[in-house]
DNA sequence: CTCTATCTTGAATGTCCATTCAAGATATCT
DNA sequence: AGATATCTTGAATGGACATTCAAGATAGAG
């Protein structure tokens, strides 16, 4: 007869932050009650334990980055400028955001998916549905005549995820934005003609 | 007047392999002891600490790969089909060995950079290097007319080194032959023109 | 062969962590 | 207003971890 009183997204994204930045191991129960505000009571009692809280925020981060690329793609411009603005904004989350801003699933899927497989097919799983929107993406590009009708859509969509993986990388240690821009222009280029 | 017993690569190569399977958080003492064969006391009479092990790991592994990329420019051929060479190198790492066979360099780059300037310092300046080498093996397929003249081989090296980035990541998600070679190729193909 | 400096061993230590749980608080229902 | 189901709190727990250290082993010097 009472509601949790917290807000599951909000509480999530702040997981989900805190993990981002010191990683999965890396972040204690004491850290994730400060960035929470959840006592660890509270978070036992809403996700079971650790590991939840983390399947938890990789969920919702699944739910916010659908979201985000579909606004990418909610206008009436051509979808291989509509790339482009995607690619771009990668650049400036890689320069803007503090240095581990990378990406959620990457970060997970370096650090703990081999031991993991759960987390690991489901971080694939995410990875893969991004690239299939991707290629959609690509399709209604060609559709559009903005790519040449010989290309393989799902080929170009492997390769702009492959480059967007590497982006953040390398951003990792050169942060500099021509060098990104630089880089983020020349993979728009490969993958337009 | 005794000397150590143990064989300082041998053990730094079996403590850089433990930490790219593992990571370095999740690398108990327990398992670097059962991997290096060394007892608690040796490691940290030899290493200092945990964080000294990795410190001399990564050393270790930079002469190691410094080597590994000079074997592969050693022989007669023109530098471009070396490079080609040292990228299908890559795409046989990612296949063959167990998934987290990234690269130490990245994974610790991901996993600790953030919270040990000091390692991300000696991580970056180590890529960077890379980095200056593969320049100057695009310079040389330059002087060899392989590459068109008013290349930037600097920013050949740069995109060069992305894609290879991009392509591990890539390899955690989808470790298939056919794509990775078909990712690598169209690298190549965008870095040679 | 003896001595000693150095290495090796692994149990002991203290810290930190994820997790539990019982007491307290409070919203909702009757 | 009272009852109760549910949420919140935070101290307590047990385990795992990095690190230490003193005892034991051994290579080389004399």
């Amino acid at each position: 007869m009472r509601n949790a009183e917290f807000d599951r997204e909000k509480v999530l994204r702040a997981a989900m932050k805190a993990f981002m930045h010191k990683g999965y191991a890396n972040t204690s129960m004491q850290e994730l009650k400060k960035a929470t505000g959840l006592h660890p009571g509270s978070i036992y009692c809403a996700f079971e334990n650790k590991r939840g809280l983390l399947l938890a925020a990789l969920e919702q981060y699944r739910v916010d980055r659908a979201t985000e690329f579909d606004q990418f793609f909610a206008n009436s411009h051509l979808a291989l400028l509509n790339l482009k603005s995607y690619l771009d904004n990668v650049v400036v989350e890689c320069i803007s955001c503090d240095s581990a801003q990378a990406c959620l699933l990457t970060k997970a899927l370096n650090e703990i998916a081999e031991q993991d497989s759960e987390i690991q097919q489901i971080i694939s799983d995410n990875l893969s549905l991004l690239q299939q929107s991707l290629a959609e993406k690509f399709e209604q590009a060609k559709a559009e005549r903005s790519i040449s009708a010989d290309k393989d859509c799902h080929h170009l969509a492997r390769y702009f995820l492959m480059g967007i993986y590497g982006l953040r990388t390398f951003a990792h240690t050169h942060p500099e934005a021509k060098v990104l821009e630089q880089l983020a222009e020349q993979l728009y280029h490969d993958v337009s003609q």
